[in-house]
DNA sequence: AAGATATATCGACTTTTTCCGATATTCCAA
DNA sequence: TTGGAATATCGGAAAAAGTCGATATATCTT
């Protein structure tokens, strides 16, 4: 676990609220309902997308930002790739900061 | 309390260092010793600067980043500036990270 | 197989960060 | 009050990050 990179990753305004977006899709995405039946696999790329209204491309990137340190999972399902936070990673973010 | 500048002032391998040598100045800084009596002002510029094997300048730098975002404190006594931890704002972010 | 849709990757450009050397400032001591 | 020591600030070169449009890839539908 790279703390540096770890932090780099938060360090930026849309990223950070992705994070925050993926706490509770219900909310913050419209026509979000959970993919595969009951299987809460998250938030596909274009929703999220939409909502930060920077581009395709970008918010793609930020998404493998997220996922390369470990703050979000990835499940493709189909021509979708659906998003959502990894709690652990995050707990994990958590203690460290305490180790500080 | 700026999220985005907080995790950008911790998204850097020296500033890291540095928030954790200053965890225990005794333990990472030879001839360290509590200036004014007994009152722990922190280490001075001059020491973490050497510790780290940066300019004078860069780590001046650093250490005024990391006292904008409030991580540490600085206290200027004779020639001489001494930053310690904040240990306030630390556990702030600490709590931060379980709002994330 | 072809077109449509969702996502990923590439190349380019701009802005920010990193880190330096040089210079300025502040304070102490002779 | 002048010189030296500690720190701060300034200006710049190089590297990294932000962001885009264009294009590639994968998958679904027909």
């Amino acid at each position: 676990m790279d703390q540096v990179a770890l932090f780099k990753a938060l360090a930026n305004k849309t990223r950070l609220q992705i994070l925050t977006w993926l706490k509770s899709p219900e909310e913050h995405f419209p026509d979000y309902e959970p993919a595969c039946g009951s299987a809460d696999v998250g938030v596909c790329v274009g929703y999220i997308q939409r909502k930060s209204g920077l581009t395709q491309s970008t918010i793609s990137e930020y998404l493998s930002t997220l996922h390369r340190v470990g703050l979000v999972s990835a499940t493709r399902v189909g021509q979708w790739t659906y998003y959502k936070r990894n709690e652990e990673t995050i707990a994990t973010l958590g203690n460290l900061i305490d180790t500080l």
